[in-house]
DNA sequence: CGCTATTTTGAGCCGCGTCAATACGGGTGG
DNA sequence: CCACCCGTATTGACGCGGCTCAAAATAGCG
C-alpha cells in the first residue's frame, strides 16, 4: 500500500497543512468545487485533508490499493499507468493542477492504475464516502463530479482515433497548452513534467519517433524544443495539425 | 422471456405496466438500479420513460443535441460515434442491453456523440435533472451512477493500448463474449451486431485487416465464422491472445 | 433475378517500431 | 575543476504490420 494511503488510515496528516480553503484557491474555477457557493466550499474545505508537497517519484497511490479517495492535484503533475500482466507499463493520462486522479477506482472500488509524482507536487484529499455524502446534500457538488466523470470519458476517446504520430503529438501540445493557459501560465511557452518516453507511451509511439517528429515541428517553425522547454511559435498551424480531439 | 412471463404471473401484476418495471428487469442487475431496493426501484422508475422499440438505423440522439437525458439500452444494440470535421466516423462504443448511452454528454451539456441503432432496439430514457435529483436522495443511486461512469472510463482506456490487430480482435470478441454471458446468452455462440467497417473503425483497424484476422482465427481453430455468427472453439487460447484488457 | 452493401482475398507500399550507436546533461567523487 | 558515469534524448538504418488500392465473391432485398 502506498504512503498515503496508510496515512490516510492511521490519520497523521498533520492539520497545518489543511489550512488552505477552496474559496481562495485559484484551481477553484476548474476543480470540484468549480460553480459552488462559498458556503457550500466551507463543506467542502472540511472534509478535504491537504497532503503535503512530495518529491518526484513520491506514489500517490498504487494498483491494487483500497479505494478510498479522490485526489485533485494542487501542484506539481501527476503520472498516471497501468501494469499488463507481462510488467510493461501503459500510461494512461497525467494530472496538472486541478485536475483528479483515482476517478477509474470507484468502480471496481479498487484503485486499477498507479499515479506517481512526475514533479515536486501535492494535492487535496478527498475521502471517497464523505464525497459521495455531500454531493448528495450539495447539488452542484454532485453534477460536478458527474461532469468531471463525463470530462474524462470523453478525453479518453481523443486519443483513441487512428491518427498519425504528428496528429498525436500535435494534440497533446495543444491540449498541454491549452490546459496551461486555463491555469494562468504562458501560453506559448511551457515545460513538459515527462520525459519522452512516458509522452510517447501515453500517445502508443515509439521514444524516437516522438523526438523524430519534434525535430519535425521545429524544422518546419511550429515549434522550438529544447529537451523538455517547449516554445509554441506557430500555435495556429500546430492546431491544425491537432484537427482532431484536444489531447488530454 | 418466459422468466418475465412466470414473474408476470406469481405478481398478478398488469402486463402493460409490470415489463415496464425495473424490478421485473432482468438486465437490473448491472443496470443502474443495481444493487437498489425494491422501493428505490419504485421511485427510479416513476421517472424512466420507456420509449418505444425502433429499427435498426433509427438515431437515438446526434452530436449537437442538447443533453436531456441518460439512456439504458433495453433491448437490441447501439452504435456510439463522433464525427471529426473532415466527416469521418470514429466509432467510441457499443451499447448492449443493460448498459448506459450519453454519459459523455454531461459534461458539456450537449451530446459530443451520435447514437444509432444496429438492430431493432429500445430504451428507458432517464432524464438527467430528475435522475440528479433523485440520486441526491438515494445513495445507493448515486453511487450507481458514479460507478458506471467510472467504469466506462476503465473500458475507454483498455483500448488504448498499442495491441496489436490480433490483440484487439481478441480483446473484443472475448469482451462481447463475457457480456453475453452476463445477460445469460450462449457463451460460446453469438452474433455480431455491427458489420466490419464498425468493428474496424472501433478498434483502429481496417475493415480488410479484420476479415483477415478472422480467417487467421478460424484457421488457428480459435472460432468459426460464418459471417456475423460467431462460434468461439478455443476460449481459452482466445483469451490468452486478448491478454492485455478486456476490449469494451 | 438484378441491384447493392457487405465481406473476402490479393498485391504493393509506407509509416512507424525495432535495433543500434551517438550525443548531451546533470550529478558525484576525486 | 575535471573525469567519469548514467539516464535521457537524438539520429540513422532497416524490416514488418497493417493500410491502401483493386477486384472478386456472397448475401440480403426488392
Amino acid at each position: 500500500m502506498s504512503d498515503l494511503s496508510e496515512r490516510l488510515q492511521k490519520h497523521t496528516i498533520p492539520l497545518q497543512h489543511a489550512k488552505e480553503k477552496c474559496v481562495y484557491c485559484s484551481l477553484s474555477h476548474f476543480c470540484l468545487s468549480e460553480g459552488l457557493a462559498a458556503s457550500e466550499m466551507d463543506e467542502l474545505d472540511q472534509i478535504v485533508e491537504h497532503a503535503p508537497t512530495v518529491a518526484a517519484g513520491k506514489h500517490l497511490f498504487r494498483a491494487g490499493d483500497e479505494f478510498r479517495a479522490l485526489y485533485a492535484v494542487r501542484s506539481g503533475c501527476y503520472k498516471s499507468y497501468t501494469l499488463s500482466e507481462d510488467g510493461e507499463e501503459h500510461v494512461i493520462g497525467f494530472h496538472l493542477p486541478g485536475e483528479l486522479a483515482g476517478l477509474d477506482a470507484i468502480y471496481p472500488g479498487r484503485h486499477p492504475s498507479t499515479a506517481i509524482a512526475l514533479d515536486t507536487s501535492s494535492v487535496c484529499v478527498l475521502p471517497y464516502d464523505q464525497l459521495a455524502e455531500l454531493a448528495g446534500r450539495i447539488p452542484g457538488l454532485q453534477h460536478q463530479v458527474f461532469k468531471l466523470l463525463s470530462k474524462n470519458l470523453t478525453q479518453s476517446h481523443a486519443l483513441a482515433g487512428d491518427m498519425t504520430a504528428e496528429e498525436r503529438l500535435a494534440s497533446f501540445l495543444v491540449g498541454l497548452l491549452r490546459r496551461n493557459q486555463q491555469r494562468g501560465y504562458s501560453s506559448t511557452r511551457f515545460r513538459l513534467a515527462m520525459p519522452r518516453r512516458d509522452m510517447g507511451n501515453y500517445l502508443r509511439l515509439a521514444t524516437e519517433t516522438v523526438s523524430r517528429i519534434f525535430r519535425r515541428f521545429q524544422d518546419d517553425g511550429l515549434i522550438r524544443v529544447d529537451r523538455r522547454e517547449i516554445e509554441v511559435l506557430d500555435a495556429k498551424r500546430l492546431a491544425a495539425l491537432a484537427k482532431s480531439a484536444s489531447g488530454v
